[in-house]
DNA sequence: ATTGACCTTTACGTTACGTCAAGGTTTATC
DNA sequence: GATAAACCTTGACGTAACGTAAAGGTCAAT
């Protein structure tokens, strides 16, 4: 069955804006154009479409969609499974929402007492990064670490291969690390070596590697303990040579 | 309990220059601003919030929020208890796209066949009903109904078609109606014919008709005084008897 | 041959904020 | 009692994901 970019966009429930947008930032383009250069979508599209809107409908931006999609990596069986987690987990979401009307109804009848706090359950479904952003500055919370290893995985699409190879290069990190830390010295071989592993790990969940970047995050895990508390477990100390390492090998500070 | 902008941001899970901005086009104004110019909230503004958020929620644009609001006629338990029910309808969709993705990913394993509006289900938007009802009335009210159509073509992403026959349809009610009104009997032929007309006419924008909504949406054409003025322009008591034509037609009262 | 619903590109507009910038205020700490 | 850290203020420009309008080509049906 073939497509025109009404006829889709009927069948989708978008508008036609929508999907000529969608072709111009290249996250949807038509299987081909005929003599007179009218959009036509095949199939395929009309299947790529309905990952897109999954993904809209999760708020994720569109260029994230892109990138998530158009990774060699990308398996859309899996995507869609999680799919089904996150909109299950939007309804748990929702279901809160709906507690927090009845419970203000009920307030508002005087059959209740309610605390602010929870006048505003349900609502957050961002404050989990909120709350992150009250530690850290900017791309921290984004591509933060340990969380990241699980949801990021999974937001960035990762093959089982991937996510092998990132656990492992972490362990390298880790091994690296403790070694360097025996020297004392951020600035020796060892040292720099785990900076430039820490590096290759990094780039499994960056989608572009900055030397600001990196020594930022650096700092993070000296500044919030969460992370300190994370790389200190076997040597206290670790976190601070860590950042340290890794000024000098970016050559920041 | 007073709040800094800060405070507040954090208690509802908004950033402050989200409350500026509220601020700015006077959705939600701080209760005072003390001598250095710092803006300070109160319980009621809490509560505002939380109104607001609901309404955010729900994808309603600020503007029509602040409207709905400041209008005299505002009840707040009669908006949580709306909110709730259109949370609950929200709800509804969302299993609706859960089930989506589930049938998909039994497609995609073979164990299914699905066709390519199935895989679209649930990703529509509807209220268009409750827009019309309850957050239209100024759009139509301004623009007259020919906008108002076009509007609504756009928000149900209607083809040029649906919007024609939708057009073509309200001009048969009428006529249909100025017949009837001239026989003066609300339960005669031509009234009936006139509220079968009205009934397929706003099958157009419902995405599920009942009679109990049907005849509800006829009593207020009486009872709003915007729509009664576009019914009675031509022949004052016509919203009337169209009321009494419907209310007969779907057999209720 | 015309009409009217399609399609195209170009381009400016909109909403709900995010993100500096430049500067004043409050609070905690040395 | 100075000073830094952490607040706050008002601009003002940036953005994402389209909406909307303009100007014009295409296609099927009358």
């Amino acid at each position: 069955m073939e497509y025109t970019v009404q006829k889709l966009a009927q069948l989708a429930g978008v508008s036609s804006r929508t999907l000529r947008y969608y072709d111009q930032i290249g996250i949807l383009t038509p299987a081909r154009v005929n003599s007179s250069g009218y959009r036509i979508y095949g199939q395929k599209e009309v299947d790529r479409l309905q990952q897109i809107l999954f993904y809209r409908e999760l708020g994720i931006a569109l260029e994230t969609i892109k990138e998530i999609m158009t990774a060699p990596s990308f398996d859309a069986e899996k995507a869609l499974k999680e799919h089904r987690e996150q909109l299950l987990e939007k309804r748990k979401q929702l279901d809160l929402l709906i507690t927090n009307v009845e419970k203000t109804i009920a307030s508002t009848e005087g059959r209740m007492d309610m605390s602010d706090q929870e006048k505003f359950e349900g609502f957050k479904k961002k404050m989990i990064d909120e709350n992150q952003r009250k530690y850290g500055k900017e791309i921290r919370e984004k591509y933060g670490q340990e969380t990241v290893n699980q949801s990021n995985a999974k937001l960035m699409n990762m093959s089982q291969e991937d996510y092998e190879a990132v656990t492992k290069l972490e362990a390298e990190v880790r091994e690296a690390l403790a070694e360097a830390f025996a020297t004392g010295d951020p600035a020796g071989e060892q040292a720099q070596k785990a900076a430039e592993l820490h590096k290759r790990w990094l780039t499994y969940y960056w989608t572009e590697y900055s030397k600001e970047a990196h020594a930022g995050l650096a700092q993070m895990y000296v500044d919030d303990e969460r992370f300190t508390a994370y790389y200190d477990k076997e040597q206290p100390g670790m976190a601070a040579f860590l950042r340290d390492a890794i000024h000098i090998y970016t050559g920041q500070k």
